[in-house]
DNA sequence: GATTTAAATGGACGATTGTCCATTTTGTTA
DNA sequence: TAACAAAATGGACAATCGTCCATTTAAATC
């Protein structure tokens, strides 16, 4: 029976990185100690050391996680949906703003590293807004929609829609971060969909994606 | 010759504050010690205490200040600007995104608070985006351009256009976090035109408001 | 079952944290 | 200028921080 070793070490590893980001989430970075890591993992001190070699690196590593499980989510539902430009936008507009992907949980975690990443480079590569793939998804989609509207300068304009609505969702966590109680999610999604269906009148009304016959 | 005693101190007082700013600027809320704070401030360990009655209420009352100055130079510049309500957004938007409100030290201070946002009810007070006055501004700015442009329903537009403009102001400034030096303000700024003028195209173009003749 | 060795333990350690107060300094008043 | 009082000082203090290693535990191998 082999591998077992191997199979508790990984378990505990995983336990540590999972008790920074519950602690992160409930008491934020700065009371995130050794201490109150180590209660939550139910593990020993030195298992930190062990490890991660420190404290910091094992919460740089939350961090990378953290961030992998955001994208992942996203990802994941965007093989579930159409084909067509707008379908993509729709699915990441919603996906951003639903409970699974954006909750109390994920939204403390993301502004508690946030705070940090001008001072920990280690955690600012992780915390880019929608990283570069996202960013290039989101850029095609709406190039796709551009052409097709026949918009001048259908490039210029999609870097801009992919810039502006990205940001817009950003605001919208922002939004959910400090009023997690009033924040209305169908409300958020109306408000994306309002500036897109002004932008592409063909491929967006309020409820999202507008499909062709 | 009275009051001296009171000049000397309410300085040193805002030196302590200044100095909270300044640390968080530059090394972070984690690292903003009593004796980092009582460095900078070139004053003695005791005068935290004797002034705030501890580092935290210390720290809340920067976080106040800080708040303060951003929203004061909003109000500023709004003072000199036009009366249409399309003047009034231009303002607040090229404002919100000028070097003089949004630099360096302004969002790494803003988004340091914000991470602590969560967990310190104080802070979260004065990190909130953009306060209601700010809002109120916006949306009765807005509230006229619909009425102007005959939009339907132009109370819900203009409530949503007030959301989603603040919203991707917020995600700009997330991306001057994230990447100070290849951010750009112009571009920044057409964006958010761009995406007001698909919605209002008889109040803005690329470059903020349109007036009539 | 004995041996080997990787993994986990938990306490010792020096450094640093924030608080607080006895003392000193200094502006104000008599 | 002497007396007073407000303000500032700076070190003592217990508590907590993160690191690290001698020891113990237990899986894997013989």
């Amino acid at each position: 029976m082999t591998g077992r070793r191997q199979e508790i070490r990984e378990r505990n590893r995983l336990s540590l990185i999972e008790a920074v980001l519950d602690s992160v989430a409930e008491k934020g970075i700065s009371e995130t100690s050794v201490s109150e890591i180590i209660q939550r993992a139910e593990l020993s001190r030195g298992m930190i050391h062990l490890h991660f070699g420190g404290k910091d690196n094992l919460v740089d590593e939350a961090a990378r996680h953290s961030s992998e499980q955001y994208y992942n989510g996203i990802y994941d539902l965007l093989e579930t949906t159409g084909q067509t430009g707008q379908e993509h936008i729709e699915m990441i507009v919603r996906g951003d703003l639903s409970e699974a992907i954006l909750n109390k949980k994920t939204v403390s975690i993301w502004y508690a590293f946030r705070g940090e990443a001008r001072n920990r480079a280690a955690i600012a590569a992780f915390s880019d807004t929608r990283d570069a793939k996202l960013r290039n998804l989101v850029f095609n989609a709406f190039a796709r929609i551009a052409k097709e509207a026949g918009t001048e300068h259908p490039n210029q304009v999609a870097r801009d829609a992919t810039h502006g609505t990205l940001a817009m969702l950003e605001g919208m966590w922002t939004d959910y971060l400090l009023h997690p109680d009033s924040f209305d999610r169908d409300e958020a999604m109306r408000i994306v969909f309002r500036f897109l269906r002004a932008m592409f009148p063909m491929h967006f009304d309020l409820n999202g994606a507008l499909l062709f016959e």
